[in-house]
DNA sequence: GCTTGACTTGGAGTGCGCTCGAAGTCCCAG
DNA sequence: CTGGGACTTCGAGCGCACTCCAAGTCAAGC
């Protein structure tokens, strides 16, 4: 497979695909006579996950790490393992905070659409002040 | 309060406090006699929703259309609210994907865990190869 | 009155992850 | 044999979101 076709296959642009392979995130392929890039179907499986790590956040830096051992290949297992353990913390905890942040938006919508389809006047003009917020009585700026 | 203060409540820099301003997230603060910027606390309201904003991934471009809005106040709930619907489901998709992605993060690792500690050569030795996948009979690139 | 440190502005620089362009080579259909 | 399209390399450019620097001002404490 050449690299347009792998590109179409993979989502990713031939550009990018060049890109991967000189951070060194893709192995180097076979090249045919023309020097032209020749790629086995298993690279689909590879780009597939680190797809999957950069969707769920991973900097390319620790993706190298990874994409190096992984081309080492045996006795590296245990190390990919751990980065992937720590990768999983770090996603465990994007998924909790995002959780979090939704419900806020979602009290934030709910009290939108209160507010508007009640036409209450004086919520809505509670809404350019400090947006809303059921606490708004802070105290005010003490001098520590 | 003054932005070094505000800086060390929000827990942004004050360089990045005076970016958002330059930018249209931060309203234009009062400013003493001197120049300096005061703030009032009600603030840090709003730089703790941007920051939410910023968490669930709206891109700054989005976050200027809500402070526009926000600034503006009475009239612009409707607007507001559409916004941070559409954001909302934009947030559910990726946590959506996130799941799915660790749930795949998951199947690895365990498939790490066993090879491992089985000491298992055979499924260890996969492991260059195209990393484990379960499904690794694929047909070769065929001529279309 | 002098030092220290927090503040001001404008603009340049950074890091990430691509993304694109230029110039050239190669293969194949018509 | 010619034209078109896919490929090659190298290096520059981009968009985002900061982050920092330089040069200057100002207020308070010693």
């Amino acid at each position: 497979m050449k690299i347009g076709k792998l590109a179409r296959r993979s989502g990713l642009s031939a550009h990018t695909i060049r890109y991967y392979e000189r951070i060194g995130l893709l192995p180097q392929p076979d090249k045919n006579t023309s020097g032209h890039r020749d790629y086995d179907v298993s690279i689909l499986k590879w780009i597939d996950f680190l797809g999957r790590l950069k969707a769920t956040g991973m900097p390319v830096r620790e993706m190298l790490r990874y994409a190096a051992l992984r081309e080492t290949g045996d006795g590296t297992e245990a190390e990919r393992q751990v980065i992937l353990e720590i990768h999983r913390e770090h996603v465990r905890a994007r998924l909790a905070g995002l959780r979090q942040n939704l419900s806020v938006l979602d009290t934030k919508i709910a009290f939108y659409a209160a507010a508007i389809s009640a036409g209450d006047p004086v919520k809505c003009k509670g809404t350019k002040e400090d947006d809303h917020d059921p606490e708004r009585d802070e105290q005010r700026d003490r001098p520590l």
